[in-house]
RNA sequence: GGGCAGGUGGCGGAAUGGCAGACGCGCUGGACUCAAAAUCCAGUGAGAGUAAUCUCGUGAGGGUUCAACUCCCUCCCUGCCCACCA
């Protein structure tokens, strides 16, 4: 008998399979589509670990099982190939990032191939291709026209080290998420995406998809949707006996945002963020030199520092503001506490009813007003209470609950004409200038005389020059500044000498629509307007299942629904969501517990499993592991198990067979396609994988067995392992490739004759009994009562009660 | 501080009201072998007992139920994400 040897068996079907075209989908096909899909790998200089392979060898089970269940399956791949990684590798390595992308590609696709993935490879994308983000482009422009893309002067995250600028969600815990450096403030002129305007639909639209739990409410809590009021505070001219404003024209009012209207009469100071504080100085207003020092330094803090240092400070502006009901004056503050971001960069001061504010207030010895009583006790203020109660010390609104007196205040303001109901959002709009060499150039020429120019789009793609030097620089430009003969051009409307964008889009860039560009197959060939893919784009679209990291759900889980969203509104894709169904894989950690990582010598590469034992077995143990949502610890010791297990199956298909009838086994199989077929749809690979080994255990040791549960149990097992399987599809006499048979149908299960019947008194399980099936309860009690066992349990006793389910019988003494 | 996911043998895990520990790793014993590896067979939650068997057992405590890993309440612990968001 020959070994089982995958090297031997692996590559031949892989070629095979290609060759034959099996995973090609066919666009407009009858049979019903299914597009299932994975997040699409960065190319990194480091190839894939077994972390990556998780996802992909179990959406390609997954894609498999789909295709063998009649359904035209799209399973593509491509690369998001731009960015910073690949630029700091190519800096390091002192090659073109160009050719780095290449190099990594091409280590990539090996290693995918070699896993035996379902990929129609005839669909592959690279975002760095200039036909790629030709679109990346053409999207941008579309966006611009829309208003949805414009340039502000803000105050950005800057990294030192990499000399760029972050989007929030790059910026964690005060520092740059990749290379962990403190993060800096920076002013400058920046694109930025108002993402802000979709807050509403990316948040209600969340009921129309089926996304994990967790996901979900990362994405509703980093959109913040709360619902308030923005109230106006008169500034009134400067008293005597208060520190001197000198100037109070800068600014009428202070407005600000609350949730919590009912705490109105609560107010007793306002605090405006520093950097509201500074529009203020920059409009004439001559602030204290105490003030304007803070203000300095409290803008000058790195992130970092604002969030190491909580506790309060801050300092007395000087100015004073007008109570808009009780008119009394409210002195105005500067905290750092309070963000610039969020609101209106102005808070209101309740000490009674929120803890930073109480802390505030106890600090700086600010009067505390007790407005809303929880149990018409007055409260002793060691700290704030926070939920709701009946209003007090209200004027008019006293005794109304918070909810009612909240509303009924708002509309009084309304009717003063000094506020009204708001909604805020903690979402940001997205920066998405980047001051790098290795991204999509932004397609926009500035003109002394006409000012910003959107390319035109058939001068799409702006190329990205080839460059000797592509170091960022230390002025905070993208290098491409320096690249006088691509930065010089003529303006598009008047001709005269013009200069380009030089910075460039972010790496989300090309992951927003990527899952679109399989759609356009020869992308290459394909020529604006974009109308043209509307067919074929209704045909695949929605995607029925996307896989992808948790780390993603703010990002580009978030960014695409956006961009897709804007494209829905532009009549050019038919759904409003792009994803229907979103599943996250669990990570693979190290054996020894920790991430893997280059750094700690611990990474475990599939090239290293599949020299060993093959890509089956490593495809096998990647599903077997755990379950697949959850993080789950490597272990080369387990791996032998699986291999075990496929070893086992080769050299019972190679052995002597004695085919004949099984009933048992017969029906036990019908109920295996079941099992394997639901735990396919709930993603349930290693319990699927385990019923395999079961059954396969039962195989070795039955006497006879039929054909028919010899082949589908292959057909069945095709999905998860199709190398091991195909081989011993065509041992068994077949021609045609395991890829083309039909999903094995469960049928009706043969009624059983036999139950055991489980027998309990008070709940504990005494004894078993072999009975007829579908006995009534009296039998089911004769039985038990007869019952050696039971006899002995009983002893004089009656059975006060008897519960029978048919199954189980239990006795109540 | 908020949100989410968890806590079951030596380990990864299975069971979502009805025989806890499927499947796999590891371990123990045996067969084969000069020997080892591989393979095959048997065993493997803890405690007691020569044994049949008994008692205990799913983070802790309480509750619902004929019956709880599973449902409810209180608490402890771990991991992940978010966090001065007014």
């Amino acid at each position: 008998m020959k070994r089982y040897n995958p090297k031997e068996i692996e590559k031949k079907w892989q070629k095979l399979w290609e060759e034959n075209g099996f995973y090609k989908a066919v666009d407009f096909d009858k049979k019903p589509k299914y597009y299932t899909l994975f997040e699409f790998p960065y190319p990194s200089g480091d190839g894939l670990h077994v972390g990556h392979a998780r996802p992909y060898t179990a959406m390609d089970a997954y894609a498999r099982s789909k295709r063998m269940q009649g359904y035209n399956v799209l399973f593509p791949i491509g690369w998001d190939a731009f960015g910073l990684p690949t630029e700091n590798y190519a800096i390091a390595n002192k090659i073109h990032p160009r050719v780095a992308t290449e190099r990594n590609v091409k280590n990539f696709k090996r290693q995918m191939k070699m896993l035996g993935l379902s990929l129609d490879w005839s669909r592959e994308v690279n975002t760095t291709d200039p036909k790629y983000y030709k679109w990346t482009q053409w999207i941008f422009l579309q966006l611009y026209k829309a208003g949805l893309a414009y340039r502000a002067e803000i105050s950005i995250n800057w990294c030192p080290k990499c000399k760029v600028g972050l989007a929030n969600e790059e910026v964690v815990n005060g520092k740059h998420e990749r290379c962990g450096t403190p993060v800096e403030k920076k002013v400058k002129k920046q694109w930025l995406f108002a993402i802000t305007k979709y807050a509403d639909r990316l948040l209600k639209d969340l009921d129309t998809v089926d996304y994990p739990e967790r996901v979900r409410n990362s994405q509703i809590n980093w959109i913040g949707r709360s619902e308030g009021a923005l109230i106006k505070f008169p500034i009134s001219p400067p008293k005597a006996d208060r520190p001197r404003a000198d100037n109070f024209q800068f600014s009428k009012e202070v407005e600000v945002f609350t949730t919590r209207a009912d705490t109105l009469f609560g107010v007793t100071f306002i605090v405006v963020s520093p950097e509201l504080a500074k529009q203020w100085i920059d409009l004439g207003w001559k602030a204290p030199k105490e003030v304007s020092v803070y203000i300095k330094k409290a803008i000058d803090k790195s992130e970092l520092e604002r969030q190491e240092n909580k506790e309060k400070t801050g300092v007395d502006s000087g100015i004073v503001a007008i109570h808009p009901l009780s008119k009394k004056e409210i002195p105005v503050w500067v905290a750092d506490y309070v963000l610039a971001g969020y609101g209106t960069g102005a808070v209101m001061g309740v000490p009674a009813h929120d803890e930073r504010d109480f802390e505030f207030a106890t600090k700086f010895k600010l009067p505390i007003i007790e407005v809303v009583s929880q149990d018409g006790k007055v409260h002793s203020f060691k700290k704030a209470y926070e939920g709701d109660g009946v209003m007090v010390n209200s004027e008019g609104f006293n005794g109304l609950k918070s909810k009612e007196g909240g509303e009924k205040i708002i509309k009084e303001l309304e009717k003063l004409k000094v506020g009204k109901s708001s909604v805020n959002y903690k979402l940001r709009d997205w920066v998405f200038s980047r001051q790098h060499y290795w991204g999509e150039p932004i397609p926009i020429i500035y003109c002394k005389k006409c000012g910003e120019v959107a390319v035109d789009e058939k001068d799409l793609p702006v190329l990205l020059p080839d460059v000797k030097h592509y170091e960022p620089t230390d002025t905070g430009e993208s290098p491409l500044a320096d690249i006088k003969e691509w930065v010089n051009v003529k303006c598009p409307k008047c001709d005269e000498p013009a200069k380009r964008e030089t910075d460039t889009m972010p790496n989300w860039a090309g992951s927003n629509w990527y899952y679109l560009a399989y759609l356009m197959q020869g992308i290459s060939n394909f020529q604006f307007p974009i109308s043209k893919y509307k067919e074929v784009f209704k045909y695949w679209m929605p995607i029925d299942l996307y896989d992808g990291g948790m780390e993603h759900t703010t990002l580009h889980l978030l960014y695409s629904r956006f961009i897709y969203k804007f494209l829905y509104d532009k009549g050019f894709v038919p759904t409003a969501e792009p994803y229907a169904i979103r599943r996250s894989h669990g990570v693979v950690l190290a054996e020894d517990g920790r991430k893997m990582s280059k750094s700690y010598k611990n990474v475990i590469t599939p090239d290293d499993v599949v020299d060993e034992f093959g890509a089956d077995t490593l495809r096998l143990y990647e599903m077997f592991m755990a379950p697949f949502d959850q993080m789950v610890p490597w272990s080369s010791r387990s791996v032998i198990g699986v291999h075990r297990f496929l070893d086992r199956l080769w050299k019972f298909y190679n052995g002597k067979i004695n085919e004949g009838k099984n009933e048992e086994l017969e029906n036990g199989f019908k109920k295996l396609i079941s099992k394997i077929t639901e735990d396919l749809n709930s993603l349930k690979f290693n319990t699927a994988v385990a019923a395999f080994m079961e059954f396969s255990n039962k195989m070795i040791k039955a006497k006879t067995i039929s054909k028919n549960v010899l082949e589908n149990y292959l057909k069945l097992f095709a999905p998860f392992a199709p190398h091991i399987t195909e081989e011993l599809w065509q041992k068994l006499g077949h021609k045609e490739s395991i890829n083309l048979q039909n999903w094995p149908k469960a049928g009706e299960v043969a009624k059983e004759t036999e139950i055991t019947l489980v027998v309990q008194i008070n709940g504990r399980v005494r004894d078993t009994i072999k009975v007829k099936v579908g006995i009534s309860q009296n039998e089911a009690e004769k039985f038990a009562m007869n019952s050696e066992k039971i006899k002995k349990y009983l002893g004089s006793q009656k059975p006060k009660k008897v519960i029978f389910t048919g199954k189980l019988i239990n006795l109540v003494v």
